[in-house]
DNA sequence: TCTGGGGTCCTTTATCGG
DNA sequence: TCTGCCGATAAAGGACCC
């Protein structure tokens, strides 16, 4: 059995811990309401007015004038991370960590009994609590998917146990956009042809299926929906890609001042490579216009580079591509690199 | 003055060498 | 020589997730 984990509204939640004064009070961890900021983490104050992750800030304000606002603390929060899924391996020592704050746990691997699944599941809530004060919801089931979704359905604090072979009957009845994999526009394709239910999908034939979200991730997604998951636990993932992207306060169509723009993130690129020891053989410029659009433009090259002044070359003479096929201001910016290798001397004689 | 920043993965299209 | 096809790889875009 597999279980997942997952920290509740938890970067509001450690704001919570580090100043006891906010609690119990809607609060908002994410950007400036006055500018372009989106809200990071809501605590269940603040969405009992309907404020939502992903929302503008600005909007998360009016739904609520008198929400509290705090910029995230990312160095904070991945010091608690540590603590967390520490206290968690002591428990259950094999992890997959997903992002900062929800990962896997290979119940098996202490008990390969099922029935003993819930009682683990419960030992890992009570050690993160004890270690951290944080709380977290988790779902137990055969595979992934269905434990995610289980950990999402009794939100805070909750547990919620799949037993196997229940594990489409307790999809079936579900929103389908409940399902991970299913976004937006998905989503917006289903319900168009009637789907509504995780039940639905499940039972669509393969050619409805391509029509309305493509073959193979069409396929792949109803398998999911009957709970049918292979994935297995990926404990140890090398990172493949890094960067850094900036939404400016205001649009920007001054090349100059892009450039200027490009160098400082190029640096923080080339300094977070220095960190691993790796070089780069592929660099990406993304741009994003007035109207949202994105475009980006890359090259890979024959060697891997490695400093700000290399990488911040090609992310400008890529710019400058962007800009040529497609001119106009813009509202953000941002170079990341990847095909990443580990960088070698050459060897002396 | 709606709409962040960090990513991953998949699909389509272009290009190039047999 | 021309054309078509195949496979590999890069590039670009889009959807999705936390």
């Amino acid at each position: 059995m597999i279980s997942h984990l997952d920290l509740d509204a938890f970067f509001a939640a450690v704001e919570e811990l580090e100043d006891p004064s906010l609690r119990g009070k809607p609060l908002v961890v994410g950007g400036d309401p006055r500018s372009r900021g989106v809200v990071a983490t809501a605590n269940y104050a603040a969405r009992h007015y309907g404020i939502r992750s992903a929302m503008s800030s600005a909007e998360a304000l009016r739904r609520c004038p008198g929400v509290i606002f705090v910029p995230p603390h990312m160095s904070l929060y991945v010091e608690y991370s540590h603590a967390v899924w520490q206290a968690v391996r002591e428990i259950i020592p094999v992890v997959e960590q997903v992002g900062i704050d929800e990962g896997y746990l290979d119940l098996a691997s202490v008990d390969p009994d099922p029935r003993q699944a819930r009682a683990l599941a419960e030992a890992v809530q009570a050690a993160v609590r004890a270690a951290t004060s944080l709380s977290c919801s988790l779902g137990v089931a055969s595979c992934k998917v269905v434990a995610k979704v289980a950990s999402d359905r009794r939100k805070p604090g909750g547990l919620t146990v799949v037993p196997p072979g229940r594990e489409a009957a307790f999809l079936a009845p579900l929103d389908v956009r409940t399902l991970p994999g299913i976004g937006p526009r998905a989503e917006e394709r289903l319900r168009a042809a009637g789907v509504d239910t995780v039940g639905a999908l499940a039972s669509l034939d393969g050619a409805t299926l391509g029509a309305l979200i493509g073959g193979k991730l069409g396929l792949m997604l109803r398998d999911r929906a009957r709970g049918i998951d292979p994935r297995p636990l990926e404990t140890s993932v090398e990172r493949i890609s890094i960067g850094h992207e900036e939404t400016f306060e205001r649009d920007v169509s001054d090349r100059e001042t892009l450039y200027a723009e490009l160098q400082r993130m190029a640096a923080r690129v080339a300094a977070r490579l220095a960190v691993r020891g790796d070089a780069a053989r592929t660099v990406t410029t993304k741009v994003r216009y007035q109207d949202f659009s994105i475009r980006s433009r890359s090259v890979t090259l024959a060697a891997g580079i490695d400093t700000a002044d290399e990488i911040a070359g090609h992310a400008c003479a890529l710019l400058d591509r962007a800009l040529s096929d497609r001119p106009g201001a813009l509202r953000l910016v941002g170079v990341s690199v990847s095909s990443l290798e580990p960088f070698r001397q050459l060897p002396l004689g």
